[in-house]
RNA sequence: GCGGGAAUAGCUCAGUUGGUAGAGCAUCAGCCUUCCAAGCUGAGGGUCGCGAGUUCGAACCUCGUUUCCCGCUCCA
């Protein structure tokens, strides 16, 4: 894990955010190639939850909403926590679990009770007196319930559908920790997909193989993937059911993705406070009804997190150490580097046209500072599937060579087929 | 939030009883180089996390603070 945080702020990946001011806890910067990557995992994100499929439409609601929302969800009330700490062991408790006034761990003295709220509080208006108190959105999705009468009066979409969305999200934790699989500011990629109760079985079972194959297709390791059932005593207010998805990281099993059955709840809850029906109108049987939510969640900060750590990838090259990054060609920030064998010979300037095309297809990166070894070394240890060489050969019939990330092969091909050649191999369809 | 440990160049780390900071790698420029981290020359880069205090003098001692790591706690 180490290795990678440090291999992570070397190459541009990611670096504590603030970092000129000694950091800030729980807030991360995704720099130059992070942000490729992270961009990648939701763009690729999008195209198989929304874009290839008949059923969903997406949506970019706002951080800020109006604080009526949170009482609605239950999130004032649930997120806001009275607690206890013991004086004597450091032990905390919830005040409201706690019967007497001594601790119960060993009878020593308790502090007075503290309010912890983890939701990040702001206020919206120029003048404190007017100023409006309310909070940066804890999770993405309230904003498809309450955006979802809108959503499906001008969509043309009929129940079963969903709605998806990707963005930020703040929560308060206590204790960031884990590189950014724990912070305070973090993205989801969110999907509420709205059917009839009776279906409601079914599509869990749908969305839940959906989500395995999405993981899969990532390229993450099979055998550090697995569902973890919350047992029914443990789950949320809203839920009904949850399973989540988590991955084996270095420092352990962590949550990937949330899969939850939330019924009706949410529906139900911004009706009664709003006092806007929130309904579904179903023309066939000519009823209202609160469709059912079934909602797939993700984080698109520990998905990237992931991919790095599965990617991560040390190895031995003729006594050599070799770092590389084996990210899926989709991912990669870069997707082929031009490289010229030499400088000279006009082999730099051949190498520089190329790249130029190429750019207007994929991301792309040249190079022409050092042996060609170091810079495929280079190129490997950021994951950049392809490498491009140039050669005294292209010269003379326009071919050049594709050397290739994992198996370190080589191809010939003319110079005219290498966009064709590469877009194929990088690109998000599958079959 | 509690307890313990840590913070020195982009990275990994040295730094003697307190006496004005170093290495390797990396980066950049030039030379060399016909395919997997070769070599040569040179350059840039640090108010030693930040702020106070003690001292003639602090990277080093003291206090505070921020951040990171480990263990608790928390993760609705």
């Amino acid at each position: 894990m180490d290795k990678l945080v440090s291999l992570c702020k070397r190459k541009g990946f990611i670096f504590q955010s603030s970092g000129i001011y000694g950091g800030i806890n729980g807030c991360w910067d995704f720099g130059p190639l992070g942000v490729e990557l992270k961009r990648n995992l939701k763009e690729d994100w999008w195209y198989n939850f929304v874009q290839i499929r008949d059923d969903m439409v997406g949506l970019d609601a706002s951080i800020i909403m109006h604080p009526q929302v949170w009482v609605a969800s239950g999130h004032v009330e649930a997120f806001h926590d009275m607690l206890v700490d013991c004086k004597e062991c450091k032990k905390r408790f919830r005040a409201d679990h706690l019967e007497t006034e001594r601790c119960p761990e060993c009878g020593g003295e308790l502090t007075e009770p503290k309010a912890f709220n983890s939701m990040l509080k702001t206020r919206m208006g120029v003048s404190d007196e007017s100023a409006v108190e309310t909070y940066l959105r804890p999770e993405t999705c309230q904003s498809i319930f309450v955006d979802f009468k809108e959503v499906y009066s001008s969509s043309r979409v009929k129940v079963p559908f969903g709605i998806a969305q990707i963005g930020k999200s703040f929560r308060n934790e206590i204790n960031p920790r884990n590189f950014i699989f724990r912070s305070r500011e973090f993205e989801q990629m969110e999907i509420e997909f709205f059917c009839k109760e009776e279906e409601e079985e079914a599509w869990f079972d749908r969305w839940q193989k959906d989500i395995w194959q999405w993981y899969l297709d990532l390229g993450l390791n099979k055998d550090k993937l697995r569902w973890y059932e919350h047992p029914k005593e443990s789950l949320a207010h809203y839920s009904k059911r949850t399973v989540d998805v988590e991955y084996e990281f270095p420092f352990g099993w962590g949550e990937l993705q949330g899969l939850a059955n939330r019924g009706v709840y949410d529906l139900t809850q911004h009706t009664n406070h709003s006092g806007k029906d929130l309904k579904f109108f179903d023309q066939e049987k000519n009823e209202r009804f609160f469709p059912t939510v079934i909602e797939p969640s993700a984080g698109a900060d520990r998905t990237t997190l992931a991919v790095l750590c599965n990617a991560y990838t040390e190895e031995e090259v003729n006594g050599e150490k070799r770092t590389v990054m084996r990210l899926a060609p989709k991912l990669a920030p870069i997707k082929a580097a031009v490289l010229p064998l030499v400088k000279k010979n006009g082999l730099a300037e051949i190498a520089q046209d190329l790249e130029k095309k190429l750019r207007r297809k994929f991301a792309t990166f040249y190079d022409q500072s050092g042996a060609i070894g170091r810079r495929y070394r280079r190129m490997d240890e950021i994951g950049t599937p392809f490498c491009v060489c140039v050669d005294f050969d292209t010269k003379e019939d326009e071919t050049v060579t594709i050397r290739e990330r994992d198996s370190m092969e080589q191809t010939r091909l003319p110079m005219a087929e290498v966009a064709d050649y590469i877009q194929k191999r990088v690109s998000m369809e599958r079959d």
